[in-house]
RNA sequence: GGGGGAGUGUCGGAACUGGCAGACGAGCAUGACUUAGGAUCAUGUGCCGCAAGGCGUGGGGGUUCGAGUCCCCCCUUCCCCA
């Protein structure tokens, strides 16, 4: 006699099995066709919750159909385990980050065992531990050769009360420092960069990868391409030095229309173009502006300040003189710092104007411009007026015109720029891979030579609430010797953001054992690229961008030979929980271990995936997920109890078959396109129908145990802990994780009957089941025998009938006037 | 302000290229078995109407024999960028 389903017994037996038996180790050297499925891999938070499951169940429901399908699969997980957290646990609660990282791990990986994915754990990588960021390091290393990665001065987030450096999201609110919510203001210090810009057209280019439109949308809005030109205007001003400024613009063609010209106030030029009796007043703003944020700075509606400097800059096309200002919406770091004022085209410069009673000049008129002077500056398209022998061209001819004279007279050029600024990966922090260079007082900057990787980061650090890094005051680490003249020098006391981490991860989990190289070639270049990368949409303009850039990096550098690392990439949407997002900051988690331990793993898989589509997100709900706790109860009863035969019905066994074979293709297409919910929607209709057909015994036995085989084989990806048991009670080899799909015959799957729908007008009358080979003759002539219909037509004029082949016949028809 | 989603029963959500709106699940109701149950099974469940029938996919227009689906305008909401 059958058993109670016991899920938690269960779950634990076949992942202990599992496990012994590395059931999931993926084979490097594999005759069949590899297939590279990666999950984001997690930081390490301390607890994995709900939101992680949405994350890791379904495409690890993914990872184990393609594996049914006859893939060599990897599907690889590790941690990302440097970042700021772990710091700060060490400041507040006098744990050692390491302690406390290494600590995180365990917990997470015994939850993530416990969703019984087929996750090869002999693959794990730990970004923290010397043997991955050694390479970390070494990767640095080739990109500083090849010129990508340089040093040099860049304003950074300060709290003068601190005393420190603040990464961009420890700036909270409206730019205030987290922990003593002093405003932060910007100040210049010596920062490492990658030179990402100069792939920012690479970065634009998808072709040959299949993502989301979404995430490429953000990639390219946040890339920021424009077309433009830049013009050089000369300079009138008392003192000497320089005679001509140059500012981009992507409107050349509005050039006719400057009445001013602005400078960011921390630009370089504009102590030499302050006329003397400007001075004073000047350096009060520039001091003033140097307090605000940025977000502040160029917040829309803001009220617009700035300061006349005394001096001009002539338009190189209609030889005007025009005032040139400083203003704080102008960023020093966008362009050239300096920018053309249009006011009658563009609204923060019609702000300006407007408060400073500076001219609004229209050179671009709309078609319904009255000649006035506008209300709202007029950013679109239209036809050039007072611009001297432009007047008459439209707006995009203009722009062409324009920028041919410019050209021709040497005042100016066509230009492409980029919204996107090179990445700064310094960090003023201990708990990150060191940056491997010493500062030589005779060399200079000096690399570490690859023979003295890793920099190892020294764990007797001293954990101060101060903010800076505790590698500033750690001497042994700190003062070293030159690689090159042997002499006294400094260790770089930066290290690198996490991002540069998990920036190449997924190609160490190739060989994660490789002592004497990042990777092995011949393995990775066997795995890569990825064919599935999911995870979080929130890291659409960050981690996936900059894992892009570095792969071409890689690749320039000789060491990859593809373009893209992620073929197809697919982003979950978010889990909210009390209508919040759920986040250990808001106190909303949701503990999956609760659930697992009351309904199992599969119903805590299960529910997440009937949520919705996966893509969307949705609300976790204590209520739904019984839903799929009763449905794997009533599998396991149907499976579990004898099946008695009472007599055999044809008609019911070609219609089991028939739903079978429908399944199959269901669950099939659906699992390819992730449509989780309707996956599972399908395996229960056809469970619905199993126990009719159970409880009537009206197929033969050895039927009923094939359907159940086969029904069987399509729930292991899903629920792969009952799926195994079942596989094992029903007297099937261990394990049904090894076995083929099964694959659907197209005429068994096919409808013999279909419904017609009959409609009058467009409006349903009658419903008729007849056979699918129905002829277009014989279903028009059946509709309009229908009785149902007849009420409808008679007496009315018949125009036409068209007929839908298996779906639909529609008979128009109209009043005719009758002589009532 | 710019970019990208989403609006369908009481709720989560189905609906392939325009072709039977509401699959599947939750909830609720009634019944059965149970002393009891947050268990199991059966039946019903968009709205109005006794019925015939009518009305229904955020609102308003349009295209079409036919619109949840396509086009235009508007409203609400979520995410990203500013």
């Amino acid at each position: 006699m059958a058993r109670e389903y016991t899920p938690h017994e269960i779950d634990r037996k076949w992942q202990e099995q599992w496990a012994a038996d590395r059931l999931y180790e993926a084979k490097d050297d594999d005759r069949r066709p590899k297939f590279y499925a990666l999950t984001m891999f997690p930081y390490t938070s301390g607890d994995l919750h709900i939101g992680h499951w949405y994350a890791m169940a379904p495409s690890d429901v993914y990872a184990r159909f393609k594996r049914m399908r006859g893939y060599n699969v990897l599907h690889p997980m590790g941690f990302d385990a440097f970042g700021l957290p772990a710091e700060n646990a060490a400041i507040s609660r006098g744990i050692h980050p390491c302690v406390w990282t290494m600590r995180n791990i365990e917990n997470m990986r015994r939850q993530l065992k416990s969703i019984g994915a087929v996750y090869d754990w002999s693959r794990e990588v730990i970004t923290c531990l010397p043997e991955y960021y050694r390479w970390t390091q070494w990767f640095f290393l080739k990109l500083h050769q090849a010129g990508l990665a340089y040093r040099v001065k860049a304003p950074v987030n300060w709290c003068s009360r601190c005393q420190t450096v603040l990464a961009n999201e420890q700036v909270v609110g409206d730019g205030l420092c987290e922990r003593c919510d002093t405003p932060v203001t910007k100040k210049e210090l010596e920062q490492w960069f990658f030179r990402i810009t100069r792939y920012a057209e690479e970065l634009l280019n998808y072709s040959g990868v299949e993502w989301p439109e979404r995430i490429k949308a953000m990639q390219k809005n946040w890339v920021g391409r424009s077309e433009g030109a830049e013009i050089s205007f000369r300079l009138e001003h008392e003192g000497g030095g320089q005679q001509e400024m140059k500012v981009f613009t992507t409107r050349p063609d509005t050039v006719f229309g400057v009445t001013f010209f602005l400078l960011a106030p921390e630009h370089p030029l504009v102590e030499s173009l302050t006329a003397s009796e400007h001075k004073a007043e000047v350096e009060e703003y520039v001091d003033w502006c140097r307090r605000q944020s940025e977000y502040e700075r160029v917040a829309s509606g803001r009220q617009k300040t700035g300061v006349f400097l005394g001096s001009y800059a002539v338009n190189p096309l209609s030889g005007e003189r025009v005032p040139v200002w400083i203003a704080d919406y102008v960023l020093p770091t966008y362009g050239t710092g300096a920018i053309m004022g249009v006011p009658a085209h563009d609204e923060r410069d019609l702000e300006f104007a407007r408060k400073f009673h500076l001219p609004v000049r229209v050179v671009i008129a709309s078609a319904d411009w009255s000649g006035e002077e506008p209300l709202e500056a007029y950013a679109g398209p239209g036809t050039m007026v007072n611009s001297g022998q432009f007047t008459g061209l439209s707006s995009e001819q203009g722009f062409e015109a324009v920028c041919d004279l410019l050209e021709d007279k040497a005042l100016g050029k066509r230009m492409v720029t980029y919204h996107l600024r090179d990445w700064l990966i310094s960090r003023q922090r201990y708990w990150g891979t060191p940056i491997p260079v010493v500062h030589c007082h005779r060399c200079g900057i000096v690399a570490v030579p690859e023979k003295d990787l890793p920099v190892l980061l020294p764990d007797d650090a001293e954990f101060r609430p101060t903010g800076e890094s505790p590698l500033e005051h750690c001497q042994s680490f700190v003062n070293t010797a030159c690689p090159v003249c042997g002499g006294s020098a400094r260790r770089e006391t930066d290290t690198m953001d996490s991002f540069v981490c998990s920036s190449w991860y997924f190609l160490r989990y190739t060989s994660p054992d490789t002592m004497n190289a990042p990777f092995d070639t011949a393995k990775m270049k066997s795995w890569l690229p990825v064919d599935s990368y999911t995870g979080g949409a929130e890291h659409a303009v960050m981690h996936l961008l900059y894992a892009r850039f570095f792969t071409k990096a890689l690749r320039d550098v000789g060491l990859l030979e593809f373009d893209e690392p992620f073929t197809r990439l697919y982003n979950q949407g978010t889990i909210i929980y009390q209508s919040d997002k759920m986040s250990k900051s808001r106190g909303n988690v949701v503990a999956p271990d609760k659930y697992v331990a009351e309904l199992g793993a599969d119903a805590v898989r299960g529910y997440l995936m009937f949520i919705g589509p996966w893509e969307l997100g949705g609300e976790w709900s204590d209520r739904g997920i019984v839903g799929i706790s009763r449905w794997l109860n009533r599998v396991w009863s149907l499976v579990t109890t004898d099946y008695a035969v009472r007599g055999v019905d044809p008609a019911a066994e070609k219609e089991l078959l028939h739903l079978l074979h429908k399944t199959i293709k269901k669950v099939t297409a659906d699992l390819e396109d992730f449509r989780f919910n309707t996956m599972l929607a399908s395996l229960m209709e056809c469970t619905n129908h199993l126990s009719k057909v159970k409880e009537r015994g009206i197929v033969a036995d050895s039927l009923w145990s094939d359907v159940v085989t086969s029904f069987l084989l399509l729930m292991a990806p899903a629920a792969p802990h009952l799926a195994e048991e079942l596989w094992t009670r029903t007297g099937h080899p261990y394990s049904i994780h090894n076995q083929r799909w099964p694959e659907h015959d197209e005429e068994l799957a096919s409808d013999e009957e279909i419904t017609l729908a009959i409609q009058v007008n467009g409006k349903l009358r009658d419903k008729v089941v007849v056979p699918a080979s129905i002829s277009e003759h014989e279903a028009k002539e059946l509709a309009l025998g229908s009785e149902r219909v007849k009420a409808h037509i008679d007496g009315k004029r018949i125009d036409k009938v068209i007929y839908v082949p298996k779906r639909v016949v529609n008979i128009v028809v109209t009043q005719t006037p009758s002589a009532s």
